[in-house]
RNA sequence: GGGCGAGUGGCGGAAUUGGUAUACGCGGUGGACUUAAAAUCCGCUUCCCUUGCCGGAUUAUGGGUUCAAGUCCCAUCUCGCCCACCA
């Protein structure tokens, strides 16, 4: 008898699919697709981690079953290069990135393939590769063309020792939290992508979209929509007009201040020989902060300008403060405060002793603060509006201010437009030139791609430049006819990643990014599965699909049909793995320990529910690989074992587990559908079993484990057609009724199939039986519920 | 501070529409096989009382609806995530 030995099939049948392909999509076959696919990799140097394989097993486990249920299946695979490490790498070694990422990806190809994933490999893509990239400088000039792609000034952190920009959420104290100095801020021209222009559309579409409702959240905040008005107030004394965004106009008669953000440009203008100093020097301290230390001391401060504004509603004067608690980057960085119905403006006018007056009567019935209160109600010391309800009269409002000529409607977003230029080298190269005036050119499309040079010294300068801006020879370049210099900035990644998905439908397409009816047959994907991104990457890649829908370039709007989005891998202590803990468990080891990859692939699915995170745990994986031992003895240990015919028990068993694995793998239930074919083996093991048994095995296992499968239907002689169930074959001869007396589980009655199914007759059955005579004891029986669908009869006894 | 989600054995978890709580696996434990060990196979394994049966308790806590609640409702506690001076 031979032993279940992993490594042996698994390279059998690896070299088999290498050889055959059977995993090869073809595009545009008259047959339902279905397109899968998992966030694609960064190939770091670590080479494929348990978390990688958790992700694409899911995609794996899905592929194959629909492979098996004959749709046509496109599983693509790629690599998203672009990024840091392989820079910083780089600057360290002097080797080029271009060499480390070959490495890598034919490290993660090499290790992808040792755990047999049914990838059609012809469709490999990666993001630094110049035919790729080529074509996300053509998607920028795209956006450019249609003024979606914009350069602006804007002031980022920077740091003179690094030097480089920094994030917000990269300063502490005014710190770099890398090296601790202290930071500058910069004004730089950067480029944008407008992605606020799609912020309605993109917003309203989230309900429809069947994605994890956490993402979706996520993502609704993250556009922050608010509707509201805004609204101008004269200045006394001054032609100055300041226009303020509020979503309560209804409260307009009870604003008696106004509030400037710091960094406002009309505070210069406010203040008066006494105020100027005080002004100023709040002004310093404030922009000295970065705006995690603004929002993390909420003790409100601030400083009078001089100034009043007129409250237009009701012609009262309205000091003008400048306070850090209003943010310049939000509505129109000035606020109207109305401190008798915001919690903010009611601290502050509480500290700098402001008025507060009342306009809306908070409800009796309502249990929030008396003395600020931000709910809804009946308005009062409004004028006209006096006596109407704060939320019926809001619009109402609006349209009256309008007619005054004093502000309008408006909705303001917090989501900004999405800032692309990076000072770095590894990216892909923005297609732009500027001529000896400084005027912006685009490359013309035939000179892409915007090649990124080799060069020998990666390391970033103080110029706030990348790398790429010490080579002159690379700078200059003829744009029709004139000579220019290249801007030396690159792509931040995400936008690489926000069309891929649409390449891997036309990968080698060398006269368009894609041809549209290949994309359009394909895409939208059906299944994307990653566990990261929730906003950035599946936000972006909406809005490039908007605006390629807009352009005629796709037929759809959306570009992700169902989101799976798995949970982390975690060590055995509940940690992340990292490096430095040493916790980390490398995927490759547990194959080559002789477990394999059907069991590693297996066992990671049946470790939960995919959409959480779980804890490896090294001494679990060992039930796994006796499960598939298991199903290996049946089908290759002792044959005379195995019967013409199945028990009758076992045949409905086969049935059940066809039911249950087919329905579990629909809703995406991997580890229940792992137990429903440990309990079918495990009931094979105990009772008569026949090879039609062991086809059915292999057949529903092969999406979980599929090399010990293929070579169980190989020695069967069988396809992999995903097998069928026939309720009628679900019947079992004897029934087990549970009896319920007074809500408490009393007894079970073995009932022949045929007695279950009239109610009347179940009842007599069960009330003819010993042990349920005994319970109700003679006593009156008050109710019967008879459920023979739950094979339960519920008695309520006096 | 606001929003959302979760809390089930020693552990990971199952229970899909309100209907047998604890499937499946790990760990533990007893046995078979073996000179022995490993591997494999077969039991037992929520807790309490009990040799066993019978019985009782149990899905964070307290209440409620129902013939019936892990599941629905209310309150409380704990944890997780997201947002957060966004006007």
């Amino acid at each position: 008898m031979s032993r279940y030995n992993p490594n042996e099939i698994e390279t059998k049948w690896q070299a088999r699919w290498e050889e055959e392909k059977p995993f090869a999509a073809v595009d545009n076959e008259d047959k339902p697709k279905m397109y899968l696919a998992e966030m694609f990799p960064y190939p770091s140097g670590a080479g494929l981690h348990v978390g990688h394989v958790r992700n694409f097993s899911i995609v794996d486990a899905l592929t194959r079953f629909y492979m098996q249920n004959e749709l046509n299946v496109l599983r693509p695979f790629g690599y998203d290069t672009f990024g840091l490490p392989a820079e910083n790498y780089a600057i360290k070694t002097g080797i080029p990135p271009q060499e480390v990422t070959i490495e890598n990806i034919d490290n993660f190809r090499r290790q992808a393939k040792r755990l047999g994933f049914a990838i059609d490999w012809s469709r490999e893509i990666s993001t630094s590769d110049p035919e790729y990239y080529k074509w996300t400088q053509w998607c920028f000039l795209q956006l450019y063309k249609k003024d979606l792609a914009y350069q602006a000034e804007s002031y980022q952190w920077w740091c003179p020792v690094d030097q480089t920009v920094l994030a917000n959420e990269q300063v502490e104290n005014g710190h770099c939290w890398r090296c601790g100095s202290e930071v500058e801020k910069k004004k730089m021209k950067q480029w944008f992508f407008r992605i606020t222009a799609y912020a309605d559309e993109l917003l309203d579409e989230i309900d429809a979209l069947d994605w994890p409702e956490k993402i979706k959240v996520m993502q609704k905040n993250w556009i922050g929509r608010s509707e509201g008005a805004e609204v101008e107030f004269g200045v006394k004394a001054s032609d100055e007009k300041i226009g303020v965004f509020t979503t309560r106009p209804d409260t307009l008669f009870g604003a008696t201040f106004l509030v400037l953000a710091p960094e406002h440009p009309l505070v210069s203008k406010l203040v008066n020989d006494d105020t100027r100093r005080k002004v100023d020097q709040y002004r310093g301290e404030a922009m000295k902060k970065s705006e995690i230390e603004r929002q993390e001391n909420k003790e409100k401060t601030g400083v009078f300008t001089g100034s009043y504004a007129i409250n237009p509603a009701t012609g009262a004067e309205m000091p003008i403060w400048v306070a850090d608690y209003v943010l310049m980057g939000y509505g129109s960085g000035a606020i109207m405060a109305v401190p008798a119905h915001d919690e903010r403006d009611y601290e502050f006018a509480g500290k700098f002793e402001l008025p507060i007056i009342k306009v809306i009567e908070k409800p009796e019935n309502s249990n929030d603060d008396e003395a600020c209160y931000s709910g809804e109600g009946k308005l009062v010391n409004s004028g006209v509006f006096n006596g109407r309800q704060s939320s019926e009269v809001r619009e109402e409002m609006v349209a009256w201010i309008e007619g005054q000529g004093w502000g309008e409607k408006k909705v303001t977003y917090r989501m900004r437009d999405w800032l692309i230029s990076r000072q770095r080298y590894w990216g892909a190269p923005i297609p732009i030139a500027y001529d000896k005036d400084g005027k912006v050119h685009a490359i013309p499309e035939d000179q892409l791609p915007v090649v990124l040079p080799v060069i020998d010294d990666y390391t970033p300068d103080n110029s706030g430049k990348s790398a790429l801006a010490k080579h002159p020879e690379w700078t200059k370049v003829m744009v029709n006819g004139e000579e220019m210099t290249r801007e030396t900035d690159t792509m931040d990644g995400y936008a690489c990643s926000s069309w891929y998905l649409w390449r891997y439908c036309d990968p080698h397409n060398k006269y368009q990014a894609w041809d549209p009816k290949k994309v359009n047959y394909w895409a939208p994907t059906d299944i994307y599965c990653g566990g990261d991104h929730a906003v950035a990457h599946l936000l972006y890649i909406r809005f490039w699909t908007k605006f390629f829908a807009d352009e005629g370039l796709l037929d759809f709007r959306e570009p992700v049909k169902k989101l799976l989005y798995n949970g982390y891998i975690n060590a055995l202590d509940g940690k992340k793995m990292s490096k430095s803990k040493g916790n980390v468990i490398d995927p490759l080891d547990i194959v080559n320990q002789g477990y394999g990859a059907d069991t590693l692939r297996t066992y990671e699915l049946f470790i939960g529910p995919y959409e959480l995170d779980a804890a490896w745990d090294t001494k679990a994986i060992g039930g796994v690989y006796r499960f598939l031992n298991r199903c290996y003895n049946l089908a290759f240990g002792d044959d005379t074992k195995c019967y013409k015919i199945s028990a009758r028990a076992v045949e409905v068993m086969r049935y059940k587990t066809i039911k249950k694995v087919t329905e579990d793998l629909r809703r995406n239930s991997f580890n229940t559908a792992v137990a429903a074919l440990m309990e079918y083996v495990n009931g094979l093991y105990k009772d008569e079993y026949s090879s039609e048994d062991l086809i059915v095995l292999a057949k529903l296992m092969k999406p979980f484990a599929p090399h010990l499968a293929c070579e169980i239907l190989e020695k069967l002689e069988a396809n992999d057609v995903w097998p069928e169930w026939d309720e009628k074959y679900l019947v079992e001869e004897m029934v087990e009724i549970v009896v319920q007396v007074n809500g408490k589980l009393r007894a079970r009655v073995d009932v022949a199939a045929e007695k279950t199914k009239d109610v009347k007759e179940l009842e007599a059955v069960v009330m003819a039986d010993e042990k349920v005579k005994a319970q109700v004891g003679g006593k009156e029986v008050l109710k019967v519920i008879v459920v023979p669908r739950k094979r339960l009869v519920s008695l309520v006894v006096k």
